[in-house]
DNA sequence: ATGGCTTGAGTGTCAAGA
């Protein structure tokens, strides 16, 4: 079983680029972020075609997430349960026995502004709904752009980025809290290359300067991370025109 | 120099991203 994440920075602008990915990387799951529309404008059709069940749920210009899947998911979820927040940042399915949670986590802004309260209250919201849906999934994965840059190593100057937004100490924390309700980074459980990332800015030619931050992660429960065999960065995606900043992250399981 | 691109909104120019 094949594993995504990408946040593709509008769906409008990248479909061509997403529906080239699937036919080449046929993932069974593929989980997007910032579709930035509303679940009406949502290319369904396309994607039936290309052999993709999809669940959305979008807004206007901002935020969106979606799963695609070769099966059809069921028991959806939209939202944090029980957190009341118009930003459409989360949904969840049951694919193939495997409950695939999508989420945008927020950016944040800057240390110390209201988004980055916003962030943490976020943050902790969704551990506590992750807790339970742990203990009724053996079989779960949180995937997505969590806009945390986890350790030192997945930044590509930990220097000035130190205590700075995506890579604080209270965002760390909370990564390795949901790492600590038996989650594991799935890029991690590997020997990986340095400075490997799946973010770059588009000012001042990141990507060619490879000046990046490790912010999209695949987290699997003990289970799943038994049977994963690989994880990595696709960065191809990345050197096509009109990229997304975004570069997807493939797990594959066994 | 807190910029530098890109997107969506909407048609001039801003918010937001990370």
């Amino acid at each position: 079983m094949k594993l995504a994440t990408w946040n593709v920075n509008s769906l409008r602008v990248r479909l061509p680029q997403a529906l080239d990915w699937l036919a080449a990387q046929q993932p069974d799951v593929l989980c997007l972020q910032e579709t930035k529309m509303e679940d009406g404008a949502f290319p369904f059709a396309e994607l039936e075609t290309a052999g993709y069940r999809a669940i959305h749920s979008g807004q206007k210009t901002y935020n969106g997430v979606a799963i695609l899947a070769r099966s059809e998911p069921a028991d959806v979820v939209r939202d944090i349960p029980g957190f009341d927040d118009p930003q459409k940042r989360v949904i969840a399915a049951t694919v193939d026995g495997v409950r695939v949670v999508c989420a945008y986590f927020p950016n944040g802004q800057a240390v110390g502004s209201e988004k980055f309260e916003y962030k943490l209250k976020w943050l902790a919201a969704l551990q506590a709904w992750l807790a339970g849906e742990i203990s009724r999934h053996a079989e779960l994965a949180l995937l997505g752009d969590f806009n945390i840059a986890p350790d030192d190593r997945d930044v590509h100057d930990p220097v000035a980025w130190k205590d700075q937004i995506l890579c604080s100490e209270p965002e760390r924390e909370a990564f390795r809290r949901l790492v600590g309700l038996g989650l594991a980074d799935a890029f991690r459980l590997f020997d990986q290359p340095e400075k490997v990332f799946s973010w770059w800015d588009y000012r001042m030619m990141g990507f060619r300067r490879h000046l990046g931050l490790r912010i999209d992660h695949i987290l699997l429960s003990p289970s799943l991370a038994a049977r994963c065999r690989s994880c990595s960065v696709d960065k191809e995606p990345r050197k096509l025109e009109r990229p997304s900043d975004h570069a997807p992250v493939v797990a594959e399981l066994r």
